[in-house]
RNA sequence: GGGCUCGUAGCUUAGUCUGGUUGGAGCGCUCGGCUGAUAACCGAGAGGUCCGGAGUUCAAAUCUCCGCGAGCCCA
């Protein structure tokens, strides 16, 4: 009786997976991998929840399974590991995508639509290609609970967010202030930096000097300052000067026409602009100009104080004057540095981007900013006050969408004061082990010490409303916190809207707008403020919120912080930074204790991989060619998992090829010739010990192997994990161990040794399948079901065994060393006689191996592995040459210093024979793979040929026949078909001679 | 413009932290061999400005600085 299932020599991987997702559902295989660990220690992982908006990208299947390997691998490691699937739902990107289907072009139209309609659509968008992400997921095998996900639109998700919002608010963290963003003044919307990013150009603008006269001076002292954009001068607050670096006042010796001669201030580094002679009559520091006061260039009117000269270190000497005009309303540092320094501030554009009638000029009323550059210039020449004028060449940003200049601009926008927090970040990162560890305080180390507060409203449509609701009689504020307490505030209920899906409130605009409450201060009208917040904040709450937390707060708590995140380096200011924002703000508390940031994917060229550019790999494609595992292996081996990593669907097929199929083969040969010897592991039990040095061997490499995967993947070094190993199933197992062994298998009778090495391979392939499992989920649950489960059938899947560890007592060093030497010698040996030209089939003498005791020692009995790889009859080890050893009779190769091998070259007549005995052997081999014959079916051989070749088939007879599983071998003239059987004959050309070869076989097989 | 990371053969990469034999593999290429794991394997060969330059050192792919290129993040 066969205890294995026969299986193809050439594996469909692609049909095999299909077969096991299909097992996986039925057996409830993952949901089972969870409970069987209930009461174990938690392994915490929070999953970054994707948009499904858009189709799975290359790499989302990345960030998906080294996440499905981690927790894999922790769950074998016998730890509970829940994985709660999430969806990201809210934001910009996802009413963009409306927008585009609907035609529309700025939110004035979208208000025209209607805000309801509108986040309807962008709910049924959210999920629009969620199909294609839970088909991708599973058919990686990311094992997820994507039943009960945590979506960021539900209210109860909401609830959680508002209740974290309020505790912010309660400790005075919210505040409302201004905020400079990349504006596009046709949509009349803010874009994300990604989509600024996306619409860089590189245009001319005009560059233009501007003098600003100081007060109080003797003379007509000017600053003169530099800028690209003329039109935000109506919006001049103040000039900065770096405190430390050197200014100049130069004398222009040029008078200007009808004018007195005047002194010019600037960075002494930027002499070289001015186009006049000069002569510099003082030399200062940036700090003894802070203070000065300047005269307004245009009569704009401003609120509180302005028009004076300030320190700020974020003036360079690279271009301009190093004198830098400063405009709050547009631009984010000169907002920044009038707050700090408690200037005031004017704003004469409007939000289409038009000037307003603040500004002095009838003429640029209603006129678009950059438009009126021209104009501009000519006002500043014809009062005196342009020095120079230019054109600069420099990437400046346009919308992506309709190609409109971006402006920066000041909105109103709601803060988390997240400067405050800034040493809190710092402890709790503190906390945070980093992989790759450079980002710990590298790139998210820098950003945090420089954290600004976190801009969280949108004046836009789709996400969680900002919970707050201001008086508008007296401007009391009141955060609501819970559902709950919307109820209880509600002046009219009735607003509030029921969701159909289920009877949860929709917490969504418009229907929050409506609700309305009585101001406790004043009793007036309190209204919510417009704003929906950031979506950020909404995956950054994931932690509590997923759980609904406080109002059911069991799970929460018993998941936080979490163990374990991975996403993409991009997110190291996205979501890992959101996370511990929200997590400091409310628990001060580190979210997370490992992170692993992952690289991204490039296309062939190096280049990454965005549907901009149109180099996207489509991800089914592998799916239905090279299959999951392959994918997987890829993505594994190929690099770090922190590095950019090169993808192309010939890479993976190519890994596919090494690694998979020789996997792959290790098993059909064990299963091929277990069933064929009907080995049962179960019957069978030897002591290591009592094995071959070849058996104790591979067993030693395989614990040694363990120890390293754990170790690696302990540390995240995933690629160093799979390497190893693929190491050890080519070289060692494939290569070495089953190449060496084959021999044992093939011997018909029962004997120890064949059970020792059935049972070595065995116990190597069940621990190298469970090994192997987290990597590759699909290959290895196969052949564990064949080898396993069908023999031993407690555990029914690979996924539920425990990861294998490491027995200390079966590592031999010294067994491992002497075998790195064995097959160094080989190595040697192949090339000497390659050098000599004398193919490995012919047998001969000797090997002579020259070399010291010890390690004469310790091979000596590995020596029967030298002469069976060598084809020789005798290998000797010595401490000097002996004299009997010739050049001319020896081929000689140096193995390393100490060590050299001889390798006796000399033939005599029975080599020669055996020689040719193997060649006959070896082609009726081949014959009988022609006729595509069983490996147990025995055959009749006839030969002819002359006389040596009659002599040494005589002679050799016995070998020829156990050797091709022949009954027997005669000479005789054959031809046409004997006993009614068809024969099979060639001639053949051996050397100088030629011999016909026929074979014919048995009637009766074996099976 | 700033920060971080990366740059080794045609391609994918090891080695860099901790300086020290002749920079090591795999794929591909050329030649030879082997053949019951066979779309596998073994041997030999061609192929390197270790991105460039400078410095430190007896000695630099490795350490330092300055460039160049790529990627990401931020302006």
């Amino acid at each position: 009786m066969a205890y294995f299932r026969s299986e193809a020599q050439k594996a469909n991987f692609v049909q095999l997976e299909e077969e096991i997702l299909n097992g996986w559902d039925i057996e409830k295989t993952f949901e089972q991998s969870i409970a069987r660990r209930e009461g174990c220690e938690k392994f915490v992982f929070v999953e970054g929840p994707p948009t499904a908006n858009g189709l799975p990208h290359p790499g989302h299947i990345l960030t998906r399974v080294v996440k499905d390997l981690v927790l894999r691998y922790k769950t074998m490691r016998g730890f509970y590991v829940e994985r709660k699937a999430g969806w990201d739902t809210h934001g910009l990107p996802v009413e963009i995508e409306v927008e585009k289907e609907l035609g529309t072009n700025s939110k004035h139209e979208i208000e025209e639509y209607g805000i309801e309609k509108f986040n309807q659509k962008c709910k049924e968008s959210v999920f629009r290609y969620e199909k294609e992400w839970v088909n991708a997921t599973k058919r990686v095998g990311f094992w997820i609970d994507m039943d009960s996900p945590y979506i960021t639109s539900d209210s109860g998700y909401i609830e959680s967010v508002w209740w974290s919002l309020k505790e912010i608010w309660r400790r005075g963290l919210l505040y409302k202030g201004h905020k400079v963003v990349p504006y596009c003044p046709r949509c009349e919307t803010t874009l994300s930096s990604h989509e600024v990013a996306q619409g860089y150009e590189n245009v001319e603008d005009p560059s233009i000097y501007v003098k600003f006269r100081l007060k109080q001076e003797q003379e007509s002292v000017f600053m003169l300052a530099w800028t690209t954009t003329p039109w935000t001068l109506f919006g001049n607050i103040a000039l900065a000067v770096h405190p430390e670096h050197t200014y100049v006042k130069a004398k222009v010796k040029v008078k200007p026409e009808g004018g007195e001669e005047e002194i010019l201030i600037l960075a002494e580094a930027r002499l070289d602009i001015l186009e006049d002679e000069y002569e510099i009559i003082e030399r200062l520091r940036g700090k003894e100009l802070e203070g000065k006061e300047y005269e307004q260039l245009f009569d704009v009117p401003v609120e509180g104080k302005s028009h004076t000269v300030i320190n700020a270190d974020f003036v360079t000497l690279e271009e301009g004057t190093g004198v830098v005009h400063i405009a709050p309303a547009f631009g984010e540092d000169d907002y920044e540095v009038c707050r700090a320094k408690g200037l005031g501030f004017s704003q004469p554009v409007d939000s289409k981007g038009l000037f307003t009638s603040e500004v002095p000029f009838p003429s640029l009323e209603d006129v678009f900013v950059k438009d009126a550059d021209k104009h501009i210039i000519e006002l500043l020449e014809q009062r005196g006050v342009l020095y120079k004028e230019s054109t600069y060449l420099h990437s400046y940003p346009f919308c992506w969408r309709c190609g409109s200049p971006l402006l920066y601009y000041a909105r109103e926008s709601w803060f988390i004061g997240m400067k405050s927090l800034r040493d809190k970040l710092l402890a709790n990162n503190e906390k945070i082990n980093w992989y790759p560890e450079h980002l710990k305080y590298g790139r998210f180390g820098n950003f945090l010490e420089n954290i600004a507060d976190w801009a969280l409203s949108r004046e836009r449509f789709w996400g969680t409303p900002l919970n707050i609701w201001i008086c508008e009689e007296c401007g009391a504020e009141c955060c609501v916190g819970s559902i709950e307490e919307l109820k209880e505030r509600a002046k009219s209920s009735s607003s509030l809207q029921e969701s159909d899906a289920n009877s949860d409130l929709d917490l969504h605009r418009p229907y929050i707008d409506e609700v309305v409450f009585r101001c406790d201060e004043c009793g007036g009208e309190m209204r919510r403020v417009k704003d929906v917040i950031d979506c950020w904040y909404d995956s950054g709450a994931a932690p509590f919120a997923q759980w609904h937390y406080p109002y059911e707060n069991e799970e929460f708590k018993r998941n936080f912080p979490a163990n374990f995140i991975t996403e993409a380096i991009d997110q190291t200011r996205g979501w890992f930074y959101s996370l511990l924002a929200v997590s400091t703000a409310i628990f001060d508390a580190p979210p997370y204790l490992n992170v692993l940031s992952l690289g991204h994917i490039l296309d062939e060229k190096g280049v990454k991989m965005s549907k901009s550019k149109g180099n996207v790999v489509d991800i089914t494609s592998i799916f239905n060619n090279e299959g999951a595992d392959a994918l997987r292996w890829y993505f594994f081996t190929a690099c770090p998992p922190w590095e950019d990593i090169r993808f192309s669907e010939s890479a993976i097929a190519e890994r596919q090829k090494k690694f998979l199929n020789t996997l792959w083969n290790s098993y059909f040969f064990f299963v091929t010739y277990a069933t064929i010897d009907e080995f049962n592991p179960k019957e069978k039990s030897i002591a290591i010990e009592k094995r071959s040095a070849m058996d104790r061997w591979i067993m030693s490499r395989l614990n040694s192997l363990m120890k390293e995967v754990i170790g690696s993947l302990e540390r995240f070094e995933i690629h160093l994990a799979a390497r190893r190993i693929e190491e050890f199933v080519v070289n060692d197992l494939s290569n070495w161990y089953i190449r060496r062994s084959r021999r044992r298998f093939w011997i018909a009778e029962e004997s120890i040794d064949k059970d020792c090495a059935y049972l070595t391979l065995y116990e190597v392939l069940v621990a190298l399948c469970k090994l192997l499992a987290p990597f590759v989920p699909f290959i290895t649950e196969h052949i564990y079901q064949n080898i396993v489960r069908s023999i031993f059938g407690e555990l029914e899947s690979v996924h539920f065994c425990d990861y294998p560890s490491p027995d200390e007592s079966l590592i031999d060093t010294e067994l491992e060393d002497s075998m790195e030497l064995i097959s160094k010698l080989v190595e040697a040996g192949r090339r000497a006689r390659s050098n000599a030209g004398i193919k490995i089939r012919q047998p001969l003498k000797e090997v002579v191996v020259v070399c010291s005791k010890g390690k004469k020692e310790k091979v000596s009995s590995l020596a029967g592995i030298l002469k069976d790889e060598l084809n020789v009859r005798e290998v000797k080890f010595e401490d000097v040459k002996p004299k009997s050893v010739t050049m001319e009779n020896y081929k000689q190769v140096e193995v390393d210093e100490a060590t050299t091998l001889f390798l006796d070259i000399s033939l005599d007549k029975r080599l020669i024979e055996e020689g040719l005995v193997r060649d006959i052997v070896r082609r009726i081999q081949g014959m009988r793979k022609d006729l595509d014959l069983d490996y147990t079916e025995k055959i009749w051989i006839v030969y002819e040929g002359d006389e040596e070749v009659k002599e040494a088939i005589n002679r050799f007879s016995d070998y020829i026949c156990e050797e091709t599983l022949a009954g027997g071998i005669e000479e005789g003239k054959t031809s046409g078909s004997v006993e009614g059987k068809q024969i099979y004959g060639k001639k053949w050309k051996i050397g100088k001679k030629e011999v016909y070869l026929a074979i014919k076989p048995f009637q009766i097989r074996k099976h």
